[in-house]
DNA sequence: GTTTTGTATGTGGTATGCCAGAGATGCGGC
DNA sequence: GCCGCATCTCTGGCATACCACATACAAAAC
């Protein structure tokens, strides 16, 4: 180890030579899906292959293979012969997602509660700070900062498959978030928890988190087990 | 609806032309990547495109297809212009699984304290009849007989997603059973945390049910936290 | 008019060929 | 003898061509 002057070198950002087509491809297709708003319209939505791959300039290879992964993460189904559609999910299977969703995340702030450091706590807390008594009047961004809530949570766990597994059920939800913050007040209660579940982890409480965040997220599940019947068979309401 | 008369068929059963080289590409390798002990040698493991095509009397395409789906499940790694390689889970990884495992497991169990049918677990308890005092004479037996008794547990919750999302974490853990099976009476007191679960279970005791199985699965999360560091570096014991 | 069947067309599935990048190897210079 | 560089080969990424199947339509037979 010698001192040696660092000779003056031109500063590129590594370019990542390891993404290929892809994944490009699987992302772009993957954002178009979750921009388009699949509820609202009637009629199967079938992708053809020749027709990405003329619009994303790419050949049907990775067209092919972005599409196998966009299957194996169900966000469409492809039937032989016939094409690949963009899957609607029923209600039965979004309930199941958010069950899913509430196992994880409840057992994830058991495991924050006693991972997490005060600062990332605090971190926490203040991601609801600028949404002042009317969350209802920012609804979208809101409902963004909600995920990113939830996600954080996961994220404190410091199990990082929680978050794997879970990225795909939030997109997912997504989708459908036009019901998840109906009904006025829903938002408000919304905080209203989600500062109980900060306090409790905070207090290091990780089996009152638990429950919180259970019985948090089963309310939205209860709330879409009423509120979501156009999922099996109508169209998305206004 | 006038009543005709059936015109004599032919029976056929409906030939499934659905699956395509893909699915069967990927159910033999990931067959042949589980039968391989995959930690008992040293040195990366490398799958090569054309030699699989070869051996599987395929082209690459398929081939490649299967890949990908196989890494989206984590069985294994691609690196670009590399290879592709079967993945070693860090005990860092295994711990997450089990971790995962554990909290969808748990919320199984609560599900299935209110929505299993009598018959069903009747059924759940009837599994462990066959083994005796010493589950350890048959232990690759008994090893098999348990990831059963988990998995029956996730399918009396009703919510299918547990069952899909848990199923290549099931195969992932196989392949590790070495380790989750040994020091002597772990098995014994296995089938004795089992037995407990589907009494709390008959009992409709959801929120013991729950607690049982996070513990029980807990217990195995410590014991490879002590006994795997293998994982991490070393081969797999005798 | 109705049904059946042949055919045309379009789509996904598969095979193959070419290209670029990463190691391995051998040769030449120091 | 050792290090550096050119090159060679091996492998995966991508593009393209071809094939099998599903569907729609039309024509012919009843």
């Amino acid at each position: 180890m010698q001192d040696m002057v660092e000779a003056p070198r031109l500063q590129v950002a590594r370019l990542d030579a390891g993404v290929g087509l892809r994944r490009l491809a699987c992302d772009a297709i993957k954002r178009a899906i979750t921009r388009m708003d699949i509820y609202g319209q009637a009629g199967e939505i079938r992708l053809d292959e020749r027709r990405l791959s003329d619009d994303l300039g790419v050949s049907r290879t990775p067209i092919r293979e972005a599409l196998t992964v966009l299957e194996q993460e169900g966000f469409v189904r492809s039937v032989p012969r016939r094409g690949v559609y963009v899957v609607r999910k029923t209600k039965r299977e979004v309930l199941d997602m958010i069950t899913v969703w509430a196992a994880i995340e409840s057992m994830a702030a058991g495991l924050a509660a006693v991972r997490a450091s005060d600062e990332e706590l605090a971190g926490l807390r203040a991601m609801f700070d600028r949404f002042g008594a009317d969350p209802t009047a920012q609804l979208s961004e809101y409902s963004d900062a909600n995920m990113a809530f939830h996600k954080a949570i996961i994220g404190l766990s410091g199990v990082s498959l929680m978050s794997e597994l879970t990225e795909n059920l939030f997109v997912h939800m997504r989708s459908i978030r036009s019901v998840t913050m109906t009904e006025g007040d829903r938002a408000q209660r919304s905080i209203h928890d989600h500062l109980a579940i900060v306090s409790a982890l905070e207090a290091r409480d990780g089996s009152l988190a638990e429950r919180l965040v259970r019985e948090h997220t089963m309310k939205l599940a209860r709330h879409v087990e009423v509120h979501a019947d156009w999922l099996d068979g109508g169209v998305a309401p206004g």
